[in-house]
DNA sequence: ACTAAAGTGGATAATGATTATCCTTATTAA
DNA sequence: TTAATAAGGATAATCATTATCCACTTTAGT
């Protein structure tokens, strides 16, 4: 029971989406070089982000992503959901059911009990947005992340 | 991301434990042929609980398992721990070292937020105990666990 | 002492989800 | 028209989870 990943990747693509000035746009490949991942998976992941509005793309020569939304309107909760899916950390497998024999399909002892948990887990990750994460990230990294922020607008287009 | 099967059953398996009287035992097959898991299997998920300290094993001719622990001391927390481990649901895979080239390892910006996000996840698991459970299931589906109850009274051991 | 029924532990296979690659198509700036 | 890019489908590689099998140990009953 992990987290995929693609959770972590994303919320720094994201991060790093957020330093493009207005109207510029970043490629694929050059954010999945920036992040050590594999191109071509990171795209589909993309493709994720694009379906949950919280990026845009735009094709052709000079194309590339950028964000939809301001940073503060970005949780990572909402990044989480996008990768992970709306599927719950729990799903009963009706083992009750089979246990008792039950006829109507009330439910499981442990839904709510875990609905719960997983909804007080999700409120902590709506706390948190990329505003506030990249201002951690200036904060306590100034140096590298003026380097990154350079790199960044070598490779951006527009 | 789906916290596994075994967790389910695990509880249901020591609900169905809880209904041995003092002493008695039982054994692995039965527990598993009333959940309709995979015998082989669930032994070893047996196994995790037996570790974890929440349930005992006999072995022998007449030999089975039983609860260590009075219900009231068994939280469905101890239970998910016992099957999934103690890795945490969120593990930083170091992407922020690569793209900044930090030397220290200092951490990822979404650790702290995982890590508190996960510890309210656990807490509300540490509410619910087997003795609470279990007064659940007497309430809401009373004549059906008399006949579950007969059952194991029948299939028990010493 | 022998047998049968149970748990233990190791090796290994089957399944399924996650991650990764490849290829074809669509879009657009130059 | 070309080249760079995103989109999307098919498929492979990898890895965790689930499942099976077998050899071994323990113990009650005979």
């Amino acid at each position: 029971m992990q987290m995929k990943t693609g959770v972590e990747q994303s919320v720094y693509a994201i991060l790093i989406l957020n330093m493009l000035p207005d109207k510029a746009v970043l490629p694929g490949e050059a954010i999945s070089q920036q992040l050590g991942a594999s191109p071509t998976y990171f795209q589909k992941l993309l493709r994720k982000l694009v379906s949950a509005d919280l990026i845009t793309s735009v094709p052709g020569v000079k194309g590339g992503f950028k964000l939809r939304k301001k940073p503060e309107d970005i949780r990572v909760y909402d990044i989480y959901l996008a990768i992970e899916g709306q599927q719950s950390l729990y799903s009963s497998s009706g083992v009750l059911h089979g246990i008792l024999e039950l006829e109507d399909d009330s439910c499981c002892l442990l839904t709510n009990l875990m609905e719960e948990a997983e909804s007080t887990w999700q409120s902590v990750l709506k706390r948190e947005t990329i505003a506030s994460l990249y201002e951690d990230i200036n904060k306590n990294y100034q140096p590298k992340v003026q380097i990154l922020q350079a790199v960044v607008k070598e490779k951006m287009v527009l």
